[in-house]
RNA sequence: GUGCCCAUAGCUCAAUUGGAUAGAGCUUCUGACUUCGGAUCAGAAGGUUGCAGGUUCAAGUCCUGCUGGGCACACCA
C-alpha cells in the first residue's frame, strides 16, 4: 500500500480516461483537481464538461455514462458523485490516509520530496546586483524568491543551479574605480570629488579606509595604482560583502559568474560580436554598430558597439545568455528587478534572432518593495544615499520574518513590507502564527514523552482519526508533496505560504476541539502521530522557504 | 507619446492557471479553558472583482477599448 498523492491521481486519471474512451472521447487529457470547497470531496473531475462539445451531449448525461463505465477498486475510491453542472466528485477510502500518514512519518525530513521533476535541468539566475554598492531590499526580495524556487524545484527532483551574475565590467565599473580613487585621495588629504554619476555613500569611505590599511599586504601593483585596478579590487570586496549578507540570509549560490573574467577576459564578448555580425544581424549607423532586435519583437534596435569603439553592455549580456544556453540546461530562468523589465524584450529578441526556442528562456520580475514603518512609508532616496540596505533590514527584522515576508506575496505584485509588523511577536505577524503551531506541537510531544506516551507509527492504528478535523489534517498532509511540485513549477513560492497558513489554522482548530493527553491511550497515540505528521510538514515546508521552525518560542 | 506590470472586502493579499456559492489575515464588535502554550479557537460585519464590450458549457482569470497608479523607454548598466 505504497500510495502517495501522485500515484493516486494517476490511478484515478487513467480509470477515467479508459471510461471516457468507451464513449468515443478520443484522446483527452483527464485532469483530477482538488475542489475548492471541501464538502465536494477529495478530488473532482471536470471531464464531462470538457467532453460536452465533442460528444454533443449534455454534461450531466456524459457524467452518468462515465460513472457507469468507471472501474476503480473500492479500497481506493469510496464514492463518486455527480454535481451540477457536470462535475464528478470523488471521495477516497479513508483507510488510504492511514497509509499516507505512516509513510509521511517514516520519511520524516524527506517527506515532500518527489521525483515529479526528475530529468529536468534548470539554471536559475537571481539577485545579480551590481558590485558597486550594498544590496537593497529588492535584491533581498529576489534572493528570497529565487532561493525558495530553487529549493522547491530541487525537492521535486529537478536539478537546479543557482547563479549570480557579477556585473564587474563596463562603464559602471569604471565609475566605481574612479570614485574609489577619489575617496582614497580625500583620506590622504588630497581634495578630489567623485566623477559625474559616480558612487559616494559612506561605504565608499569604508572601502577606501580598508584599502589603505591593507595596502601593505597587497602586491606592489596595487600601490599607487590606476583606478581600473583599484576598481577591480574594490568590486571584489563588495562581492565578498554580498556573499556574506546572503549567507546570513541562508542563501548560497552555486556559481558566481564574473562578467569581467569569464566574458571579457576570456574573449567571449569579442567572439559573440563576431558571431552576430557573421549572421548578418547587425548594421552600422552613426559610427556605431547596431543589432536588429526590432525585427524580432523588441520595439527598437540596440547599440552593440558605441562610436567610441567600446562594446555596449548588451553585448556582454547576449554573450552571457548564449553561454547559458550552451551549458546544457532545459530551461534558463532569470529573476530581474523592476527597473530592468524594459530590457526583457531586447533579450528575448536576441534569443529569437539567434534561433533559440523562446520558451527556453524565462524571465520573472521581482516587483518593487514599499517599506513601511507602522503604516508610514519609509522615504528613500538614492541620491542622498538614504536607502535601507538588505543588511539593515535583516538586522531589524531577522532572517525568518524577512524571508517569509518576501515570499508571502506573488513576485509580480508590488509588496508592502511593514518593518514594524515584521518585528512584532503578535497575531498580526503571520510568520509567528505558523511557527507557533510548530512550537505548540513540540511542547505537546515533550509533555507526552514525560508521561511515557509515544505516537503510533502504523497505519492500522490510525483508525481513531476519524473526526472531520483529523481527516482534514490527514488530507492536507497527503497533499503537501503536490503543493511543493506545483509551486515550484509555477515559480510561485507564495503558494507554500498559503498552504502553510491553512495547515496551521486547521491544526489550531483540531487542537482546540480534541484533547490528546487525557484521551484514551489508543486515541491519544493516534492523535500524537497525526500532530507529529503536521509538525514534520510545517518544518519541512518552512525549510524550503528558508524559515526556521523553532521548538520553543 | 510607446512598451511592460498592477487594480479583488475599510487595509494587506489569495483564488488549484478557464471551474461549483470569489476566500484568508489585519482592523471593529461579540463570545470560549480551574485542563495539553490564549502568540489560540468560535461567531458577526465587510463585494456590481476599476469601467464598457466580446469569446464559451463555464470569466476575477483570455481578447478589445477606456480610467487610474507604478516602472521602463540613453552610443548608462
Amino acid at each position: 500500500m505504497n500510495y502517495d498523492i501522485f500515484s493516486l491521481q494517476k490511478i484515478l486519471s487513467e480509470a477515467f480516461q479508459k471510461s471516457a474512451e468507451k464513449m468515443g472521447s478520443g484522446d483527452t487529457t483527464v485532469s483530477i483537481e482538488k475542489p475548492k470547497d471541501k464538502s465536494h470531496g477529495d478530488f473532482s473531475a471536470p471531464l464531462a464538461m470538457v467532453l460536452a462539445k465533442k460528444l454533443k451531449k449534455p454534461p450531466l448525461n456524459i457524467a452518468q455514462e462515465i460513472l457507469q463505465n468507471l472501474n476503480i477498486d473500492p479500497s481506493i475510491l469510496l464514492k463518486a458523485e455527480i454535481a451540477a453542472p457536470g462535475f464528478i466528485n470523488l471521495r477516497l477510502n479513508p483507510a488510504l490516509f492511514g497509509f499516507i500518514l505512516q509513510n509521511a512519518l517514516s520519511q520524516d525530513v524527506n517527506y515532500g520530496k518527489s521525483t515529479q521533476g526528475k530529468g529536468e535541468k534548470i539554471l536559475l539566475e537571481f539577485v545579480s546586483a551590481n558590485p558597486t554598492g550594498p544590496l537593497n531590499v529588492v535584491n533581498a526580495r529576489a534572493a528570497a524568491i529565487g532561493d525558495s524556487i530553487a529549493n522547491l524545484l530541487s525537492a521535486s527532483g529537478t536539478e537546479v543551479l543557482r547563479e549570480y551574475y557579477v556585473n564587474d565590467a563596463g562603464n559602471q565599473a569604471r565609475l566605481f574605480g574612479e570614485s574609489l580613487e577619489a575617496a582614497i585621495s580625500r583620506i590622504r588629504g588630497v581634495p578630489k570629488s567623485a566623477p559625474e554619476g559616480g558612487y559616494q555613500g559612506a561605504y565608499m569611505e569604508d572601502l577606501a579606509k580598508t584599502y589603505l590599511t591593507q595596502k601593505d599586504d597587497l602586491p606592489d601593483s596595487h600601490f599607487n595604482v590606476t583606478s581600473k585596478l583599484l576598481g577591480e579590487w574594490g568590486m571584489d570586496q563588495v562581492v565578498q560583502w554580498h556573499k556574506e549578507v546572503l549567507e546570513k540570509y541562508g542563501i548560497l549560490f552555486d556559481k558566481w559568474f564574473s562578467e569581467r573574467r569569464e566574458l571579457h577576459d576570456s574573449g567571449l564578448v569579442a567572439q559573440t560580436l563576431e558571431d552576430l555580425k557573421r549572421r548578418g544581424l547587425t548594421y552600422d549607423k552613426d559610427g556605431a554598430t547596431w543589432i536588429k532586435t526590432s525585427e524580432h519583437g523588441a520595439h527598437k534596435d540596440e547599440v552593440l558597439v558605441k562610436s567610441n569603439g567600446l562594446p555596449a553592455y548588451i553585448v556582454a549580456d547576449i554573450a552571457y545568455h548564449l553561454h547559458k544556453m550552451d551549458r546544457g540546461y532545459d530551461k534558463v530562468v532569470n529573476i530581474m528587478g523592476p527597473d530592468h523589465h524594459g530590457h526583457i524584450l531586447s533579450m528575448k529578441a536576441a534569443h529569437l534572432a539567434l534561433g533559440f526556442p523562446p520558451e527556453k528562456f524565462e524571465v520573472l520580475v521581482a516587483q518593487q518593495v514599499n517599506l513601511l514603518e507602522g503604516g508610514e512609508k519609509v522615504k528613500m532616496s538614492k541620491r542622498e544615499g538614504k536607502f535601507v540596505t538588505m543588511d539593515e533590514l535583516l538586522e531589524k527584522v531577522g532572517k525568518d520574518a524577512a524571508r517569509f515576508f518576501f515570499v508571502m506575496r506573488s513576485a509580480n505584485s508590488h509588496l508592502d513590507f511593514d518593518i514594524e509588523v515584521a518585528r512584532k511577536q503578535t497575531d498580526e505577524n503571520p510568520v509567528f502564527y505558523i511557527q507557533y503551531a510548530h512550537a505548540r506541537i513540540c511542547s505537546l510531544l515533550r509533555k507526552c514523552a514525560e508521561k511515557g506516551l509515544t505516537p503510533f507509527n502504523r497505519a492500522e492504528d490510525f483508525a481513531p482519526l476519524n473526526e472531520p478535523e483529523s481527516l482534514l489534517l490527514l488530507k492536507e498532509i497527503m497533499e503537501y508533496p503536490q503543493w511543493v511540485v506545483d509551486s515550484g513549477r509555477a515559480y510561485e513560492p507564495h503558494r507554500m505560504v498559503v498552504y502553510l497558513q491553512n495547515l496551521a489554522a486547521d491544526f489550531h482548530l483540531f487542537y482546540s476541539k480534541h484533547r490528546i493527553l487525557d484521551a484514551p491511550v489508543e486515541v491519544a497515540r493516534a492523535r500524537l502521530a497525526l500532530v507529529l505528521g503536521v509538525k514534520n510538514v510545517i518544518r519541512n515546508a518552512l525549510g524550503l522557504l528558508g524559515v526556521s521552525a523553532p521548538e520553543q518560542m
